[in-house]
DNA sequence: CCCAAATGAGACACTGACGTCTCACTCCTT
DNA sequence: AAGGAGTGAGACGTCAGTGTCTCATTTGGG
């Protein structure tokens, strides 16, 4: 383990800092430095030996939540099958990653400029998923893709603060944004 | 103008300060007091007369915001007609604060606890417009009105920013709104 | 016209968080 | 057992933002 810049056990600790980091800025994005590190249980000193500075850990976190947004995308077979039915199979996958997606969403929302490459990426995958549905007369075409997107996104992070405020129900998650996004608060006449 | 605490073109520069710092704070919720006060041509010293601090102003920002919500509710009629109609009437009453209520969710967010009792009050209303139409056989009823109102101030806050950005037209906000939190993307079969 | 109130600019101290560094201490390997 | 790598605790210096203060200047009313 002396032969690597990256050494064995390094590279998992790593990663269970980032998720300890993630799940504790997700409930509190302006928590200190010090406090991510006592989350984790680890020292001030060694939280900076694996990233560099605050900057260098949202960064480190923007990538693990691009990387877990597009997992979640491949899991989820978006292209295939029914649009609403692909739809659905995002939303369960994207679940556990919600925290995370809304604290960076929030995030970025305060950056300006120079965004992560990673999220127009993203933003194609998802766009694409709407516009199958529209060309496949599944979804309504008087709403832009580029919409039902960002409404996906606002959707998933407004979820998951009220899921950790405690003002819905964790087990409804998938259910609430699935159907609201799909179909509306409206009864549909069947 | 001497008389009063609250002389008479105070007051009125107040208002202008907080609509100037709304302005800002929506679009860069870290700005500083200094960016506040030169954005709305007044030096910081004077900022500090009319807010204590940078408590003060945000909740001064607070108060305007649930009075301008409270507001639109009440110009939207909430309780009348079909809840359908109503709540494209909210939309549309309250696209103009819908900055500063973008603002003010995610400051809540990040807020631990005694949040303003002011809130209680709006998320009754329109928690009350949302069970309305479930009553009346309107709305579905699998969706609980606490989710339906988390999602409007998601969808409305995540409208202003995706406008705010130019990535959805500014003069489809209360179409696209109304309609997917209405009818959903799913075209419905008529 | 004059005076009082309000303002803007700047100086100042204070605070909180950050980033860097050192120094024991604890494992783990050999 | 001995050596080294990694760690935790803590002590700095730095910096940005804040809140307070003073003082010269402007403004508006009597």
């Amino acid at each position: 383990m002396s032969h690597l810049g990256y050494g064995c056990l390094m590279t998992v600790d790593r990663d269970q800092v980032l998720r300890t980091a993630a799940a504790l800025l997700t409930r509190k994005p302006t928590a200190t430095m010090d406090e991510v590190a006592r989350a984790s249980g680890i020292g001030r000193a060694t939280l900076h030996r694996h990233f560099a500075g605050r900057d260098a850990l949202v960064k480190a976190l923007e990538e693990l939540g691009i990387r877990e947004f597009e997992a979640a995308l491949d899991a989820a077979r978006t292209d295939e099958g029914p649009a609403s039915d692909a739809l659905r199979r995002l939303v369960a996958e994207v679940e556990p990653a919600a925290g995370l997606l809304a604290f960076l969403v929030t995030e970025n929302q305060l950056f300006e400029g120079e965004v992560n490459e990673g999220w127009d990426r993203l933003d194609a995958r998802v766009s694409a998923l709407f516009r199958r549905g529209q060309e496949g007369g599944e979804f309504r075409i008087d709403l832009p893709p580029a919409w039902l997107t960002e409404a996906f996104y606002g959707l998933v992070g407004t979820a998951a603060w009220a899921v950790q405020d405690g003002r819905v129900a964790a087990k409804d998650f998938q259910y609430m944004i699935a159907e609201l996004l799909l179909g509306g608060a409206r009864r549909s006449v069947e």
